[in-house]
DNA sequence: TTTT
DNA sequence: TTTT
């Protein structure tokens, strides 16, 4: 009924950006975020937590974040399970993200302000489907997530 | 660095209540909560998400939630990693809770306003450990849940 | 940049569902929300916030809210300010709600699972102005929200 | 029954710090927070919204904090109200932070990771009292936040 | 598999 | 001006 996730942390790894068959965007990263407390010898850990974003939020992330960036984001907690390849069922927890501002701008200095990006809603029509220009299997690896996991 | 998420839903069963070796009380319990969307069928969907808590706030849930009850959560993401028996790494996402409201008493007209906990911060000294007079494997099986789990 | 509001709590009158000129849907109402801890003289207190909703999810909130509710709202936290009367400049800070989850149903036990309601982002077009049957004056009082409030 | 509140903005001035009759600090600044959408002059707009810290928390901000500085803040929305030398009942709406993090360091690159901190919970006695050592009326002012005023 |  |  709700369901609600804000984050602030850094991205371990260059954002992923995919294309499902149907040409809708999807940018995957993880962000790395600091415990509030050091577990028992006294280290800090961190948690790692997958980001899903959809559509032309996906693009500006792919554009705009890169490894290492203090990221804020906003979204739901997502549970997907599909079967693996040994008929085993896994299940995968991730933040679908509806909102991402970038606390750092890529000269190194805070930017942040004007580099936020929300994403829309569903029943407007202001997405341009990069269909046409782009080949989802590109980069020759099969893609797993899918039309099925549009989340509107 | 911030982690926070705030989820209303429902139990999907009664809550289980153990102990770690050391005699601090866990409680779990697994909330859906409503995609806010449906999907493609048109069907409502709804994500399963596991909760964790901890020392007094463990003990109240389990004495107090029920499976079927509409609940609210806060907390933060946690990621857990394990090597499973078949040497392979699992990766466990869960909601670690310090605070949760109980938006539907027992006799099922909402209630709420009294029964919410919050789970106290580390440097406190109210919590009396349960160590003596609990057994954490009275119910013969080993819990996969550490003194190392422990958040604070 | 980043500006998220949850709350939790019951209604202190029935909501107020007025119309700007040009037709706009908004509706008014407070939340109490008890206060984490008691106050020196061991009472609990409560704050009381002002919620502001805007076109279908004014109308809902309109339907389906009354005095005594327990409500969750979603929203941003907006500072207004006018000069009044007296040509004193008075601020008003209220939460500009765009998910109510009402957890409460008509018929005093809980349902809140079907309830809800999000407000759409702009580029839609789903709204239908309900200009053309209502007086926004009927009431007899002028409004204090314009078309200048509207929040997108 | 739940105020959760979570902001990303940079400070409108230099925080203040003072100090109730019994010694508990206090520190208070403004977080303007940009609006995510445009008003109908195409202009961006913020919101100024008042931020209260207490305790351990209130020394760190007043240590750290500085005019223009991005900074997330995550806490709960309280109203007070107070009566005025005209004798008129005046609202005043402010966060009360718990967590206050540092996104950009001194030095105006990006740190935050090691500068947060938490208030800590009733219960625990790590708090010392600057009550020697400080004048609260030091800067000839009355201050207008007293004893009655602290959260827990 | 992980970030500063 | 306040709710259970």
């Amino acid at each position: 009924m709700l369901n609600r996730v804000i984050l602030i942390g850094r991205l371990t790894r260059d954002p992923e950006l995919r294309y499902t068959p149907t040409g809708v965007a999807v940018t995957q990263f993880t962000l790395a975020v600091d415990r509030p407390f050091t577990n028992q010898n006294n280290e800090r850990e961190a948690d790692f937590i997958n980001i899903v974003t959809w559509r032309q939020l996906a693009e500006t992330c792919a554009n705009y974040l890169r490894k290492g960036r203090l990221t804020a984001v906003e979204g739901r907690i997502q549970v997907r399970n599909y079967d693996n390849n040994e008929g085993r069922r896994v299940y995968v927890t991730e933040v679908v993200a509806d909102n991402v501002r970038f606390l750092e701008s890529a000269n190194r200095d805070a930017g942040g302000q004007s580099s936020g990006m929300r994403e829309e809603m569903p029943g407007n029509n202001r997405y341009s489907s990069p269909r046409d220009n782009h080949d989802p299997f590109s980069d020759g690896k099969p893609i797993d997530i899918s039309d099925d996991d549009l989340p509107f």
